[in-house]
DNA sequence: GTATGATTAAAACAATCGTTTGTTTTTCTA
DNA sequence: TAGAAAAACAAACGATTGTTTTAATCATAC
């Protein structure tokens, strides 16, 4: 058999889950057209969410397992100097994007379902989800916050935020953009490199407000 | 009566949606918190899209119309000159930001539910949802080209891209933020702020990659 | 060749989905 | 106040949901 029917379904699963969303997906949409039976599902991973989160983690182990050993790389040539910005940057955005190339198509479904996933799932799913991330999160912040001594750690923390949301949205809808408007194409590694100087000059810029505490926090933050 | 059937839909279906989005919220969940019968939404909007559809559009109507009306002053003051940068960011990002401390929590809901709706409807209602922006989009497009010369259209359409994910994200995870750690807790007028001032430094940096045509466009985009 | 365990298949499970129906109640107008 | 229009109601529609059950088929070891 060319492939099993456990990755039959973790790549139909994977590209259907991008395309329409985890709710708007059927487990019957699924095996149809892995062209396997609808049970399948609940034998081989006991659920649709656990079928998710084995979609899931088959991408994002390698991609943050890559993020970490850029992110040694750099942090040992940097001994006790400052890590540079741009490489820590580059360290954390680069590894999505050449997955993405070394798995063709597939990974630019992953790419998608990984934007949605912020917003599809219930909190339950999301907080076991984002503990896989929570390593990389706080390595990054540590190598963010040597590379920029001048940022408190809550400005870190926002600025992170902003990060990731430039990057998840340039997933998801970098291929619309580019069909709005054809003359936007660009080819990945310009794309990654665009939203590496991007993010450095925002993040390196100084902070002219909220410095130190806070002065109000009416209501939880934003 | 206090609200009327269609209010109470309204506000109830704009909180659900938010909190656990499109397609996991049914029409049974909505009426019954709003304590009415099922049918009404059919009755009163036509489809559980449309009910969608009318939930956005009332909030997102006197947004998208301070926008440009606060676009408009700036770009009469300027004249002849560049409009300042920083000026036109804060005519984006600022009204989604302050109408939402008009509304209260309901606002915070509204904001939850924009930054899922990019990626919980199918293509067809997406469509006509980005109609509403059409017009904010070209003339902020428009007012950013200005008040950058340096940049190329190609390069201002990918760095709105990343900005509106900075704006999504900080929209719909600046509470998670808090909540995970108490320190990030700003007012919402520093988070605009510090959004402001992390996109204005991200807009006006120097573009040294994929300077004019791209190299090799395989695939379409990212 | 037969027994054993893993996988697939067909069918049905109860539950829930968005929507529609026919009727009743409320509200407004003439 | 009588009549018409609007709104709310209970009930059911057919379809689809994720999951479970039971039986058939497969591969592999004895």
């Amino acid at each position: 058999m060319a492939t099993s029917t456990k990755d039959r379904l973790l790549d139909v699963a994977e590209r259907l889950f991008a395309e329409r969303g985890f709710p708007a997906t059927s487990l019957r949409d699924i095996t149809s057209e892995a062209r396997v039976n609808v049970a399948s599902v609940n034998y081989h991973f006991g659920s649709k969410e656990s079928l998710l989160g084995a979609v899931l983690e088959r991408r994002l182990r390698p991609i943050n397992e890559r993020r970490l050993t850029l992110l040694d790389a750099i942090e040992t040539a940097a001994g006790d100097h400052h890590p540079d910005l741009e490489e820590v940057l580059r360290a954390f955005l680069a590894p999505p994007f050449h997955k993405q190339q070394e798995w063709g198509e597939r990974g630019q479904h992953f790419l998608h379902l990984m934007g949605r996933v912020h917003s599809e799932v219930n909190d339950e799913f999301r907080a076991s989800f984002l503990q896989q991330f929570e390593t990389v999160r706080n390595r990054f912040a540590a190598a963010l916050q040597r590379a920029l001594p001048h940022l408190g750690p809550t400005d870190i923390a926002w600025r992170m935020l902003f990060l990731v949301g430039s990057m998840a949205f340039t997933m998801m809808w970098g291929d619309s953009l580019v069909s709005i408007d054809q003359r936007a194409a660009r080819n990945p590694e310009d794309i990654l490199e665009s939203l590496i100087q991007y993010a450095a000059a925002g993040m390196a810029s100084a902070v002219t407000t909220g410095v130190g505490v806070s002065t109000s926090q009416k209501g939880a933050g934003l």
